[in-house]
DNA sequence: TTATATGCAAATTGTTTGCCTAGGC
DNA sequence: GCCTAGGCAAACAATTTGCATATAA
């Protein structure tokens, strides 16, 4: 695992509300959820603010840059290492309770002797809000 | 881990000669490569078949979309379950040469209840050509 | 014969960029 | 005052789609 490059941005307001609504949220939005997020604050921010801005603020290690779950990237406040839930059913990413597992570290580790950065690991299922729908709504031997 | 829904595809020169293709390489092509390819033998195929083929292939479960290295897909014809080393310095994607590692799985089946179709596992840092580049031409203190 | 697949080109989507002004330090 | 950051709109790149024709079953 390497440090990241935290370097010395200039606070503006845009660049500070980003920060703080994506830390204040586990949702993991889009960059236009973002943008939704933030124009309640800031009426007449930019797009093109919120993409400079989660991507600066990316390089720079302060939030994570989530890619994979289709055509959308998502943002993450949360840069600790941490595990994430994709819905097949509904395109939700939901982190995980628990800590970076010891033993899945410990495998890794022992897997490669190349410069690891770092590793993301995505379960691929159903989250528990649809697996409820599903389990409530299923009629006994459902034809067409 | 839930079985794919594979049904049954109408057998065309596209579909039969992109899958043979992907089968043979460990590169993980793009969309464009693999058009690239495939131009070789159907010289007059168009790339929205491409897309089309791959996504059907993916859905069939016959291939795997790989998302999360940037802005472009990439396509695997390795459906079995194993992991990537994704290179921050050239982008490529290289399969691990190792079996799934018991260990994982076990503590990964332990951490949810829910239903799990499968899972990713990637890590991020420098890839062997990359790495021996490095050492080699390593001046006192440049990069970039 | 009939539904599925294709070629082609236009459309869409998500993201990035240029340019000029505003504002943090 | 200097230089980074922002607003806005236009540009881009990757992917998807509509439609008329071709082809597998």
């Amino acid at each position: 695992m390497m440090p990241h490059n935290t370097k010395k941005l200039r606070q503006t307001d845009a660049r500070r509300i980003i920060l703080e609504e994506l830390k204040d949220l586990t949702s993991h939005p889009t960059a236009d959820e973002v943008y939704e997020i933030v124009r309640k604050r800031i009426p007449r921010v930019s797009l093109g603010t919120i993409y400079r801005n989660l991507e600066i603020l990316s390089e720079n290690g302060q939030i994570q840059k989530l890619e994979g779950g289709g055509t959308q990237r998502r943002f993450d406040g949360n840069t600790g290492n941490h595990y994430h839930l994709r819905c097949v059913d509904c395109g939700r990413v939901m982190d995980l309770p628990t800590q970076p597992l010891k033993e899945i570290e410990r495998a890794l580790f022992n897997l490669v002797e190349y410069e690891i950065h770092h590793y993301k690991l995505d379960l691929i299922g159903v989250c528990p809000p649809c697996q409820a729908v599903k389990s409530k709504s299923s009629p006994p031997a459902a034809e067409d």
